[in-house]
DNA sequence: CGCCAGGGCCATA
DNA sequence: TATGGCCATGGC
C-alpha cells in the first residue's frame, strides 16, 4: 500500500526525472543563496551573485564595509537587512572554522536550532542551508510547497512546521528524497503551480483537485 | 501600470 | 498564537 504522496512523487520524478537541485557549487555559495532569495525570484540573485565577481567567500563577506555589501547585493531587493543576514550567518559558519564536516557531525535538531537563532534566518532559510549545504535529511516547506499542497485534498497542515511534519512522516528519512522531491515541486510550481493556475500539461492534473488558492 | 518572486522580523492584542 | 506592516529589486 503505497502513500498518496510517495505516489506524487513518483509521478513527479518519472515525469521531470532527477533535477537535483540547488544552483550553487560550494556550502557557502548555498547559504549566501539562501539568504539572497528570501521572498525574491531566484533571477534576482544570480543579479547579486555575480556582483561578487568570483570573489565570494566567508572571508569576503566578513571584511566587507556593510554598505559595500550592501552595494553589491542591491539586485536582489532587501539589501539592507540581507547584507547583515549574510554576515550574521557567515559569523555561524566561522564558528565552525568552515568545516564542514564537524557540521555535518551535530546531530541535527541541535544544529537546526542553532541556525534558527541567527539573525535572518527562519525556518525556511535553516531547512535549505541544512539539506542543500550539508545534507541533513530535513524537509524544506517554501511557498511553492505551500501552495502545492493547499490544491490537493490532502490534509498536509497549515504551518510551516505541521506541513514539514506531515511531509517527513510519508516518505523515506532520506536527504537525496527531501532534495528532489522539493526541487520537483518548485520546478512544476513554475510550470504549472502557479498562483494563477496552468495546468494543462501537468504531471499531477489526474490527482490535483484544483482547489483555488 | 500593478503584481509577483524559493521569508523573516517586529509590534500588537 | 496569530495577524499585519515592513523591507526593495527586476521581470512581466
Amino acid at each position: 500500500m503505497i502513500r498518496e504522496l510517495e505516489k506524487i512523487y513518483q509521478t513527479l520524478y518519472s515525469h521531470y526525472g532527477d533535477l537535483c537541485w540547488w544552483p550553487a557549487n560550494t556550502p557557502f555559495e548555498v547559504m549566501a543563496g539562501a539568504i539572497l532569495t528570501q521572498n525574491t525570484a531566484w533571477t534576482n540573485v544570480e543579479k547579486a551573485l555575480e556582483r561578487f565577481n568570483g570573489n565570494l567567500s566567508p572571508g569576503q563577506i566578513l571584511n566587507l564595509p556593510i554598505e559595500e555589501l550592501e552595494e553589491i547585493i542591491r539586485p536582489a531587493g532587501f539589501y539592507r537587512q540581507k547584507s547583515r543576514y549574510l554576515k550574521a550567518v557567515t559569523e555561524w559558519f566561522m564558528k565552525y572554522d568552515y568545516d564542514i564536516d564537524l557540521i555535518k557531525s551535530r546531530s541535527l535538531p541541535d544544529i537546526r536550532s542553532e541556525l534558527l537563532q541567527v539573525r535572518g534566518v527562519g525556518n525556511e532559510t535553516a531547512d535549505s542551508i541544512l539539506l542543500y549545504a550539508f545534507d541533513f535529511p530535513t524537509f524544506v516547506v517554501d511557498a511553492y510547497t505551500m501552495r502545492f499542497f493547499n490544491r490537493f485534498p490532502i490534509n498536509a497542515g497549515k504551518t510551516y512546521m505541521e506541513v514539514k511534519n506531515f511531509c517527513e512522516g510519508e516518505l523515506p528519512r532520506n536527504a537525496e528524497v527531501y532534495n528532489h522531491f522539493h526541487a520537483l515541486i518548485v520546478h512544476n510550481g513554475k510550470k504549472h503551480c502557479k498562483k494563477i493556475m496552468d495546468c494543462a500539461g501537468c504531471p499531477l492534473e489526474e490527482h490535483c483537485e484544483k482547489i483555488p488558492v
